[in-house]
DNA sequence: CATGAATGAGTATTCATTCAT
DNA sequence: CATGAATGAATACTCATTCAT
């Protein structure tokens, strides 16, 4: 049932150094970030991926060892660009629910907003990967953040925070299936809202539709 | 260079036990659902799917015209079951939150206990398929239920009930990529948590932990 | 290279009685003559026969051990067929030429007209069978009457009477793959119109266009 | 259940010689033009054309999109060498029928002659390609040099022109399936043969076996 | 560094054939 | 006699990976 995909022997080459083209490595993380985003991983083939950086599929090689090294560093890129968007959005904010709410703003704009990390936090279990266990690793240490940020919150004592958070998270990484850019709402707009149902949608003035 | 065409060769064992009629096909739905739900479709081959069924790869295109076609049964079979689950749910209850409550416990019990319906409903639109929108509507139709228990719900003014509606799958849905079975929380337990947090987990008596 | 379809062992059981339905194998037969003679042998599947004579595919081999024994059936019952049309066509007549004429409108006229037999003559070589040798040898025998009718012929000494023979039969056969019905020839017409070729299109009143 | 996707084993063999580039190009239209020749379209599996190239089936889609692909690329090719080989013949003459002799001796000389071109413009009416029509508009387009040779010759008023040449392609043609080389005739002479036949077999002198 | 060509196991699907009922 | 279900080899095509140049 299992699929090991056993590429990847030799992990020998790969010069630290940069010699001439950094340029090329980013080109390749780039389109694949961009590709993977739009088809999966999959659907993308490393043929595409080559096409899309302007190189030929042999080439890609001397840059990635394997097809899964090379998701293994998009999606490290991509949580580390999260990361920094999100923790910029709570930087000078102390009151606990208004962090979370930039956090959830923030973490909504990246994953919708550009191509280099949309939909790569996705159920890794479906990748029939050797090292998904690395990728969740790399996931994991992302919500830590919010992990942290829910730790901090006042809820009630029956509220189960590991919960919580895996809710939020999932109300969160779940628009990347219907989110329409051009829509009705803006990027900003779904965190609010999303924030606003956290809060508890109640609250407040209300009306029945 | 020659293709030989040898049939018939052994035809020793076979435990005359699961070789009657309709059984087969629910059978092979059953290890269908299984497989789409852990390895997602692509990721799945009519092999594993033959194999987990007991039987051959060729055979199962006497059953289904084709993969898509499983598919799109699968889908089906378990879209009815959890509209039954749901329905059965909240049928004696009026109060518009309680029938709420009810919809996403029963929705989580279906979707995390039993094989047949877990994470079918996940992301069609990676699935490269001409028939996607056949499914999409499917799933939709589905999804009605939600959008008129939440068109029944007091809700402030600000709060788009559209979002509301597809954060709550959201967070629902995602329970398939995190839900481990044998741990701390029952299955609907995770149900619970999830309507405490659509509630406002605010509300009452708070703790900080 | 070579394609052996090493099928069709035990040819065992075959009741030459007619019990019930001797209908049924010619249901068959007919069912296999259009079919082939449309979609060729190869594309034809066993499958289509058997639903274009009302019958489950297994039920086929009741009556024919294999599908290429069909094929040689259908192809002798073909020839025999065009044999008894070509030799009542030349019945009462004795000048030679005319007889040729007959022969040809006749041999156009089933290989056009009926579908029993349209394109069941053409090139064995392409049937990747075993049997082709038999398939060859029914047809080589149908040929003799046109043999034996250009026999009769007063031919040019340097004229290759084998030659001549192929490529009337040549000419015929080829209609299969560019007559089409209600156009403006009968299927007459196009016999007439290779009698009249092989006589030699220029004696008699000429035309340049 | 297992997809281990063991790679590179040995790769010892390998003749150093047909290594090169366009080479293999034309070593692939090569054994697909003799192969389709011999078995068909259908009867010919991309395995076989790439055993009888000295290459593994997957590399075959490297130089060709598709085995259709192949096919339009072999048949172009042919028709390309026919009708040079055709032009060549006719180059100088001006006496019409003499000019057609002509013609139907190249056409049979390369038809029989060469691999590349045998029997390809045999019955397209049988494949089940959606780019059947492009096959025959390169068919049909070829086939006009004897349309116009036709229309060039003082032949009698009641002969179809049309019927006429299709009648002389079909002989031509048919060809392909009876004639065997290092028989008692040439190819030059099976085309002599049929020029003749067209002139009309009867004029001269005349024997009856 | 990059290319172009090849590799070969993998994919979904087809189909003649078998056979217990 | 007929059916329904299964078989398994075959087919066209894909794609991550390798490697000599």
């Amino acid at each position: 049932m299992t699929k090991p995909l056993a590429r990847a022997k030799a992990r020998t080459k790969k010069p630290k150094s940069l010699r001439k083209g950094p340029d090329r490595r980013r080109q390749i993380i780039a389109a694949a970030s961009e590709l993977f985003a739009r088809n999966g991983f999959e659907g993308t083939s490393i043929r595409d991926i080559a096409a899309a950086s302007g190189v030929l599929s042999g080439s890609l090689y001397y840059h990635f060892p394997s097809k899964e090294d090379l998701l293994f560093t998009v999606h490290q890129e991509s949580l580390t660009a999260m990361r920094q968007e999100v923790e910029t959005a709570i930087a000078g904010i102390s009151e606990p629910w208004k962090r979370l709410d930039e956090a959830i703003v923030a973490h909504c704009r990246i994953l919708l907003g550009g191509s280099v990390t949309r939909a790569i936090l996705t159920p890794p279990r479906y990748y029939n990967l050797k090292g998904v266990r690395k990728l969740v690793r790399q996931r994991d240490e992302y919500e830590q953040i919010f992990a942290s940020l829910i730790d901090d919150l006042p809820l009630r004592a029956d509220c189960d925070r590991h919960v919580f958070r895996l809710s939020i998270l999932g109300a969160m990484n779940w628009t990347v299936f219907w989110y329409a850019a051009g829509g009705r709402l803006s990027v900003d707009d779904v965190g609010r809202q999303i924030a606003l149902m956290v809060r508890g949608a109640t609250s407040g003035a209300t009306t029945k539709r």
